[in-house]
DNA sequence: TTACGGTCACTTTTT
DNA sequence: GTGACCGTAA
């Protein structure tokens, strides 16, 4: 263990090598956190205190599951293949197909991912004529899977209006839709998992005998469920050890509760508390800069970054007149950073608060000739060909499946209507039973289309008894029709691919499970040594007396093979949505949102659109903790700059389809001036239109936009022009912001201003003509009022 | 059944 | 500005 300790600081190697105690590692950004976490389970399995069966390491994302183990296995020469790595809906996946018959569950239950769950939802408020005017789908999924996310139950949930009422009472609803047709959402997935353990006193005992050592990466992500299903898993007994920054909780919009680190603290008595300070990523301005903004924020557990690196550059700022003059000038840097600087492309990092600011940035990238690529957007699983070819094999595995059904019941088209569909979906809500199964029922011409679509999946589900899951894959993809679909489609190529691209997932998947290439893809195979073990009655409730051996659970760690290859493949491509870009890997400038950029380092970063309303988002002004957390979100993008930092911002935007001005963002006041280095002259806060006042309601007043004939005082928001020559046509009458009328192009505002007396020259963006440069002294432009 | 056109919304997102 | 969604016309 020296190596394996060797090089860690002093705070690195006493969170390592604590006690088998509840812990709390308070770690910064660029501080080595996931070193520490492995280093930590390797150091437990070397010094004999773990072994990997006894180790539960949960985290959000695959990716980091996927880190986390593979750094892992570099480090250890053992085998770690016993220990449950993943992600929190991984695990309860697992736990759940273990013990389905104890969860209530049939073997082969189905992942809804949250778009089946809206249509899951719109086809029930459809079935019990609901008013999606009045209760939208998408409402009632938020107000479900917070439900979830808090841990109740439609009987739990406290409604006193009426119309929350309503919402419990399609929460039940959905619960019983869902239950017959043996499919879980992903919070269902965690809350199932939650109670199987709270309820099953012997399986929980069980577990937790098991998993003495619980690491969690991410833990301000975490929401009150996790939380609760960890303390759980903990018992009484088993020691926590939370990695997590209260700076970087960035996801409390989706429930995430940085509250969950303080109630660690105090639940645990946590004695070994532990911050990582010591930051191995950013120069020394770059972190001052990110301390010093962090530091307005008041709800903190309280650490300020450090690092041995020097001051290195000042970080840059530039002020715009056009987002389209930010991106020209960020393209300018790009290209220096390439030509001079020596930077590799993928070093450089483009960042914005929200995703529609990628387009003018792309627009400029593309026309400079310089590769980039945009993270977000479709995912490889989500992809409408994909979703088909899995909704067939969902039928064969679970026909009850309406959500599946229901898609490709006439796709690719087969004369299968709504009409149809409609007299299938009121045949089933007759005879409570699922859409397949009320095929029977449907007479006319209706149940002979209908009837032909149940042989195809009959003739399917028996053809593919015997083959393997990429065998299966492929001849679903060939006998469903969707293969000969897309090749008669004008622009079906890439989608035929993306099919293709699915057996060769599946290829992928059975070899890296560890399935034989041929192992029938239905096929339950046990481990050689595992007897076929009983499973837990599911009347254990707690308070019983059933003592049960360990051994004789259903283990999944014990007894890999509780999946099936299909169901494995299945939850894999619901809980996995794959990457999704094309040109991943490539050699290219990275664009993506701050939220997409967490947990990422690069070179050099620019953080573009630092606007009020667009960084800090106006959106967030009422949330309770919403400006604090757009400056933990400002504060992630700067600690993701290891040497060059940028910031920049633009007077005038083009956003859905409109110009508007906004002023700088407030985060400029919260900077220190000896960070920063101002490309374009600063402009004094009092300079402006009577500077701002932070009592006021921002999101109201300062994105008043003068093309739109707000009130008079509004015309006043438009920020004076940023440049010294500006300031001297600004003399000439005219100012950025202003609505002006030609002869000959009609209305307009004015985007920018440069030069003065004679030489003086306006930009004006005309409503019909666009955006043109007109010397004053010529053109006739007159103020509109 | 499909195709087109009008309307609407639009922060961030993993599982 | 743009994409998604829904309703109606062919």
């Amino acid at each position: 263990m020296p190596e394996l300790l060797a090089n860690l600081n002093p705070e690195q190697y006493a969170a390592v090598t604590l006690p088998n105690e509840p812990a709390l590692i308070l770690a910064g950004a660029g501080s080595g956190k996931t070193r520490v976490l492995i280093t930590r389970i390797a150091w437990l399995i070397q010094q004999g205190f773990a072994s990997p069966p006894t180790v539960l390491a949960v985290t959000f994302t695959n990716k980091a599951a996927r880190e986390m183990m593979s750094r892992l296995s570099a480090l250890l020469p053992i085998d770690t293949r016993g220990m449950w790595i993943g992600t929190f809906h991984g695990l309860c996946n697992r736990m759940l197909r273990a013990h389905h018959r104890d969860a209530g569950l049939p073997a082969t239950f189905q992942i809804l991912d949250t778009a089946d769950q809206l249509s899951s939802i719109k086809r029930l408020m459809k079935g019990l004529n609901v008013d999606d005017e009045k209760y939208p789908p998408k409402n009632l999924q938020y107000f479900i899977n917070n439900a979830k996310e808090q841990g109740l139950r439609p009987d739990q949930v406290d409604a006193s209006d009426s119309f929350n009422l309503k919402f419990v009472e399609l929460y039940r609803a959905y619960e019983q839709q869902c239950q017959r047709e043996g499919v879980v959402d992903f919070p269902e997935l965690l809350l199932r998992c939650y109670e199987l353990l709270a309820h099953n006193a012997p399986l929980r005992a069980h577990y937790q005998a098991r998993f003495r050592q619980i690491l969690v990466d991410e833990f301000q992500d975490t929401n009150k469920l996790q939380y609760a299903w960890l303390k759980l898993l903990a018992g009484q007994s088993n020691a926590i050890f939370a990695v997590g920054d209260d700076d970087q909780s960035i996801y409390a919009f989706r429930g995430a509760n940085v509250g969950n680190m303080l109630d660690f603290e105090r639940e645990f008595n946590v004695r070994n508390l532990i911050k990582l300070e010591q930051n191995y990523r950013s120069h020394g301005y770059i972190l001052d800069t990110a301390n010093a903004l962090i530091a307005h924020n008041s709800r903190r557990l309280g650490k300020n970054l450090r690092t041995d690196a020097g001051h290195g550059e000042p970080v840059r700022v530039y002020e715009a007149a056009t987002d389209m003059q930010e991106a020209g000038w960020i393209v300018e840097e790009i290209r220096a950073l390439i030509n001079n600087g020596g930077l590799a492309r993928s070093e450089i990092a483009v960042l914005y608060r929200s995703n529609a600011q990628s387009r003018t940035i792309e627009h400029t990238l593309v026309n400079a000739g310089i590769a980039y690529r945009v993270y977000g957007g479709l995912r490889f699983f989500e992809r409408q060909e994909v979703k088909h070819a899995l909704a067939y094999l969902r039928l064969i595995d679970n026909p009850n499946d309406d959500t599946a059904f229901a898609r490709v019941v006439n796709f690719p088209t087969r004369g299968i209507g709504a009409r149809s569909i409609e007299q299938l979906a009121d045949a089933a809500r007759l005879y409570g039973c699922s859409m397949a199964a009320a095929i029977p029922y449907v007479t006319g011409k209706a149940g002979t289309s209908l009837g032909s679509f149940a042989n195809l999946i009959a003739k399917i589900r028996a053809e593919t008894e015997r083959m393997s899951l990429p065998e299966t894959v492929e001849y679903v993809v060939r006998v469903s029709g969707l293969s000969e679909f897309y090749q008669n489609e004008r622009e079906g190529q890439d989608r035929l691919e993306n099919l293709q691209e699915l057996v060769n997932a599946a290829t992928a998947f059975v070899s890296e499970e560890g399935y034989g290439l041929d192992t029938p893809a239905r096929s339950i195979r046990l481990n050689p040594g595992a007897t076929a073990a009983p499973e837990l009655g599911s009347s254990a409730d707690e308070g019983d007396t059933v003592v049960l051996e360990a051994a004789s659970l259903t283990d999944p760690a014990q007894n890999p093979d509780t999946m099936t290859p299909l169901a494995g493949f299945l939850s894999h491509a619901s809980l996995e949505a794959g990457e999704n870009q094309a040109q991943a890997g490539q050699e290219a400038v990275q664009l993506m949102t701050v939220h997409a950029a967490k947990g990422l380092e690069f070179t050099a970063v620019f953080i573009t659109g630092l606007e009020e309303g667009l960084f800090p988002h106006e959106n967030s002004a009422t949330e309770a903790d919403g400006l604090e957390e757009e400056r933990r979100l400002m504060y992630v993008a700067i600690t993701r700059a290891k040497e060059r930092l940028y910031l920049s911002f633009a007077q005038s935007r083009m956003l859905h389809g409109q110009t508007r001005y906004n002023v700088r963002s407030r985060f400029f006041d919260e900077l220190p001036e000896t960070t920063l280095k101002w490309l374009t002259p600063k402009v004094e806060a009092g300079s402006r239109w009577g500077g701002r006042s932070d009592n006021a309601g921002w999101g109201r007043d300062w994105f008043a936009r003068p093309d739109r004939g707000g009130p008079a005082a509004n015309f006043e928001a438009a920020p004076l022009p940023a440049f010294a020559n500006e300031q001297r046509a600004a003399d000439t009458g005219f100012r950025v912001g202003q609505q002006v009328f030609h002869t000959k192009f009609g209305e307009g505002a004015i985007t920018a201003l440069e030069g003065s007396g004679a030489d003086a020259r306006a930009q004006v963006r005309f409503k019909r003509h666009g955006e043109k440069w007109l010397a004053l002294s010529v053109a006739k432009l007159q103020v509109v009022e």
